[in-house]
RNA sequence: CGGGGCGUGGCGCAGUUUGGCUAGCGCGUCGGCUUUGGGAGCCGAAGGUCGCCGGUUCAAGUCCGGCCGCCCCGACCA
């Protein structure tokens, strides 16, 4: 079964014109010290030593060993496109693995590379491994989405992802009511209200908060709901300090932040830093009174409140009443909150956004020159300038695949295989396995199918019929012929779909082809 | 890393609160007879260092201390 996902994987790989090897294992810290991985890829790195302490990772991925691979064999823009693929068990350190064989520490993945000598040739690229994607999960019989999806610790743009909606994924994607949009979580747009809810009317005023640090504290002593407040997250860059803001039933979401200022790296202010620049303890943080040179970045939502509570910069105290102008200023507001079921979807302004749970079966990236230029990736162009290769790369999880196909393909019966992965298309079910006759029938069924090329198999266990029944559900075969006394006096075999149920009676003699002809519609 | 739960024949569990003498149950396994087209029935049998180490006690699966392993939930949100 996983080798007949492999398989399919790797013919519309090669269709696609890419070529495969095998990388290795162990990867040395230094090539990852170069890209800046071994510290930002750090929580899933699973890092070892060897007896002379030498340092290495096992590979969670291939990004910094292809590209040295390839900037040593490549070095004329006439070797390229080349895009290269590995099937391979990659090793991620994760937090927590979940969820059988949707999240594990080690995993079989398929990973290709594309390099390109411009951005139009790695356009090219993408959309042939976009489509042999399409055609895998095609083949295999998976109906995927394809969504927007944050490129993470791998860096890169346009990326894709290709999920399995499925109540027991370990992701969540929304999608659009009335257009085509659909995005991971992780990096969903939402479209802010319009106008303002209420006219603003109070003056600020200061409200006595003793120990209320959290949004439920505040709520809760104040006695209010927690979208009349706004919550003021500080946070340190290289540029400086700058405050985030969004209401106080929100979350932030750092990656969109962090996307919206192309900073790679931004960290929450630390409990000192907080108190250096509020004045106050940690969670009385506000908008009004912040230095001068804090940039206020707000959710557009915080555009549409009026008369909102905030914290007020003094320990044990917030400020309620509060209204962006009068009592400060943003900076500049950006979409920088998770997404929630019902957002208006930004994408057609009419439509509200879904969420899902999905499993995420493959992420395509197009990569630029992050790799190629921190590796020394280079090759000759037509003017004999040496300059980065562009690359891509594109993942699939092989063996979460598993999991995926069981997920969408089962009945409470039991796993219902697609033909094209299922590891027999056809069960013989002997049900007298003693009746020389019969067995001898059941015998040269398998072996006219084997000479066929289906795969078959042949249950002749000594079982009572409805064990081997029971069994060959449970198991999933798409089709089940049944060799019993009633084949005896009827001279016919009986063929059962597995998918729908679907009865049907043949003659011995004829059972190949007619086995045949219906593998063909399965 | 923080929180919760669990470790008892091959598998799934009960028993632990309130210590008590042969540690039970279901499934599976083995043998016999019957049954034989939808997970068989009856009879009989085998199989357990109760996660590990130490302590309390006349007596420990049960109480106390330490350790190990597995599972689940959460994780900088002011």
């Amino acid at each position: 079964m996983l080798r007949r996902i492999e398989q399919i994987v790797r013919e519309e790989m090669n269709r696609a014109g890419a070529i495969e090897l095998f990388l290795p294992v162990m990867q040395p810290r230094d090539l990852w010290e170069r890209t800046g991985r071994w510290e930002s890829f750090d929580p899933p790195l699973m890092r070892m030593k060897d007896r002379n302490g030498r340092e290495f990772c096992i590979g969670p991925t291939h990004e910094e060993n292809i590209t040295s691979l390839v900037a040593e064999d490549v070095t004329s823009y006439k070797q390229l496109p080349l895009t290269l693929y590995q099937i391979q068990t990659k090793v991620r350190d994760e937090m927590r693995p979940r969820g059988g064989l949707i999240r594990v520490k080690e995993f079989i993945m398929k990973d290709a590379y594309s390099f390109d000598i411009d951005r139009a040739g790695l356009d090219l690229s993408y959309d042939k491994m976009y489509d042999a994607y399409v055609t895998i999960f095609e083949r295999i019989g998976l109906d995927v989405e394809i969504i927007r999806a944050d490129a993470g610790s791998m860096g890169g743009f346009d990326t894709r992802e290709f999920a399995l909606l499925c109540e027991n994924g370990e992701d969540t994607l929304y999608k659009c009511d009335k257009c085509d949009y659909s995005s991971n979580a992780e990096c969903a747009a939402c479209r802010a209200p319009e106008a303002l809810e209420v006219e603003p009317a109070g003056k600020p005023e200061l409200l006595d908060t003793p120990n209320a640090r959290t949004i439920e504290q505040v709520t809760d002593m104040l006695d209010v709901t927690p979208d009349r407040l706004v919550k003021t997250l500080l946070f340190n860059t290289r540029e400086g300090f700058f405050a985030a803001l969004v209401r106080g039933d929100r979350e932030l979401n750092e990656q969109k932040l962090a996307a919206y200022l192309q900073a790679g790296d931004i960290r929450m202010a630390t409990e000192e830093e907080v108190e250096a620049l509020t004045g106050a303890a940690v969670g009385f943080a506000g908008p009004v009174g912040l230095p001068d040179d804090v940039r206020i970045i707000a959710d557009p939502e915080i555009a549409a409140m009026s008369d909102f509570i905030t914290g007020a910069n003094q320990t044990d105290a917030h400020i309620g009443g509060v209204n962006v102008g009068a009592d400060f200023e943003v900076t500049e507001y950006a979409d920088i909150r998770n997404a929630v079921d019902g957002d208006g979807c930004l994408e057609c302004a009419e439509g509200h956004l879904r969420s899902y749970r999905a499993i995420e079966l493959g992420h395509i990236f197009k990569l630029g020159t992050r790799y190629s230029e921190a590796l020394d990736a280079l090759v000759q162009d037509e003017n004999g300038r040496q300059i980065p290769m562009v690359m891509g790369c594109y993942g699939i999880g092989v063996s979460r695949i598993i999991s995926a196909v069981v997920e969408q393909c089962h009945d409470e019966k039991g796993i219902i295989w697609p033909r094209s992965v299922a590891p027999f298309e056809v069960v013989i079910l002997l049900l007298d396995p003693d009746d020389e006759q019969l067995a001898a029938v059941a015998g040269e069924l398998h072996d006219d199918l084997s000479a066929r090329g289906v795969r078959v198999m042949l249950d002749d266990r000594e079982e009572r019929a409805g064990v081997k029944f029971n069994d060959a559900e449970l198991i999933g075969y798409p089709l089940r012929a049944v060799i019993g006394k009633r084949s005896k006096e009827s001279g016919e075999i009986e063929l059962q779909v597995r998918r729908d149920g679907r009865d049907l009676r043949v003659s011995g003699a004829a059972a190949g082809d007619e086995i045949e002809e219906v593998l063909e519609t399965l």
